[in-house]
DNA sequence: GACAAAATGTTCGATTTTGTGAATTATTAC
DNA sequence: GTAATAATTCACAAAATCGAACATTTTGTC
């Protein structure tokens, strides 16, 4: 391949361009290869790719260079878990129901609530407040609803802002309804959240909204997590599924609390 | 002594790649799947798994490593900023050299301050606050760097935040340094944005910061755009390339505007 | 051909990356 | 629960790579 033609060295400019052919067919390119393939000294091909990195979308790397990422911004993160997905759409589903044209809505964290995100998208005139990346992302190109992103600090692998800037975010809204995941519920009607800043923005929103929702498919019942964020009396529909427990609904009428089940 | 075979093995950021795409195409990767199929050692192979869970969106399991979900935002805009790439990245490294460790800094949106974010990843103990969701997207793996993202309203293909609430925000921030781009300076130093919301985010930002720096390429001397967003007084610094026209040096001395020339 | 300028090659100490084996920790099987 | 097994981490030595300084070759110009 490298042998068509002469085997003789090649004009500067035309090495460089085999060298970025070179990286386009490839993930990456060694110098010492690329010295081997030029006939050149690797010192050469040093300087080549500090010459290319320098106008080209190429990139030095220790012992070669690789061709520059592509340009999509990108937030990441693990979802928790891929388990329920049947439940956590219907549940998501039953809460659309619960949204009309016009209203302001906060979207907390969560992948139940990133479901309804999706059914959104057709809602006239909507405006959906939320601290999650992932719900934000969603909703960026449905012409018929505003996002408000709520502001915050970004934690490495995990899709929302939280923290007392989100707080101070909240301050100056007011929405007709806020819809939260939770962590876990506990027998007495215990919430519970795994981080301590998120249980503190998720209080914020409530107060925030006229009126508030819980979804939580079954599984989350009977446990507990690390910080224990309200209870059931703070919301004014729970939205679970079918195999939520018994007792349940007594407790949950005990604590005001009306349970939709799907 | 570089002559022996070896010529199969990639530089570091190629295998780096390597293993993320093996990530895309199936669900997990093993330890030594990619260790024999890289021709590395396993120790070689778990160094590289530790990198990419730092810098990208890669988690490590026992035993191998899963690609975590990804949300991702796409935004149109950039296929016009390959002008002047060279200006605006001699520009983001001139500003570069200003920051220091520890420092908190205010950056704006625009395709320089961009090119800024990508050459912050190694400050240490750096806080970087942004209405640009590029800019947060760009370091939020950046393990010594904390990114408070602010908040406000997405604007379908627009990767930053604007309005009324991303000034709430600034509000209760104070930083060492604010860097703005702009979209064009009159002759007679006025700054000009294209947007209001954007123009007077940016005045809080200047607010906010001891010092300001303006990032701007001398294509955009002499012109004028929509919006009026201030002058050279507001800033400390004036960072731009070789073509700027003479009379800007001037000019920026009568608005006590220290002008670099890169 | 003679000269200067630019490009390329060489050498070498400093730095980064990699491999190895022992000690430690997690996972699995029982 | 415990033992057996696999994976991980740690520390250190070996290997590869880097870049600067200087030597050498090539190129362009008169």
């Amino acid at each position: 391949m490298t042998s068509l033609g002469s085997s003789d060295v090649l004009p500067a400019a035309a090495r460089l361009r085999k060298i970025r052919q070179a990286l386009q067919r490839t993930p990456g390119v060694s110098v010492g290869a690329m010295a081997r393939q030029l006939r050149v000294s690797e010192m050469t091909i040093r300087r080549d790719l500090e010459k290319l990195q320098q106008v080209a979308d190429v990139r030095r790397t220790h012992g070669g260079a690789v061709l520059a990422e592509r340009t999509v911004f990108e937030f990441s993160y693990l979802e928790r878990q891929r388990a329920r997905q049947t439940e956590k759409k219907a549940i998501a589903q039953a809460a659309r129901q619960m949204i009309g044209e016009g209203q302001r809505i906060i979207l907390d964290t969560g992948t139940t609530t990133l479901h309804l995100a999706r059914l959104l998208k057709d809602v006239r005139n909507l405006t959906v407040i939320t601290p999650s990346l992932a719900v934000a992302s969603e909703l960026q190109y449905a012409p018929e609803v505003s996002v408000v992103l709520l502001g915050g600090v970004i934690h490495r692998g995990s899709p929302d802002l939280t923290g007392p800037l989100t707080e101070h975010c909240l301050e100056v809204f007011s929405a007709d309804w806020a819809f939260q995941g939770a962590e876990a519920i506990g027998p007495d009607g215990s919430v519970y959240n795994t981080d301590l800043q998120l249980a503190q923005v998720d209080r914020k929103m409530r107060e925030k909204a006229e009126r508030t929702c819980l979804l939580a498919d079954s599984e989350k019942f009977g446990r507990t997590a690390l910080i224990r964020g309200g209870t059931l009396k703070d919301f004014d529909i729970l939205i679970t599924d079918k195999n939520a427990p018994r007792a349940l609904s007594a407790l949950a009428r005990k604590m005001s609390c009306r349970v939709m089940t799907v």
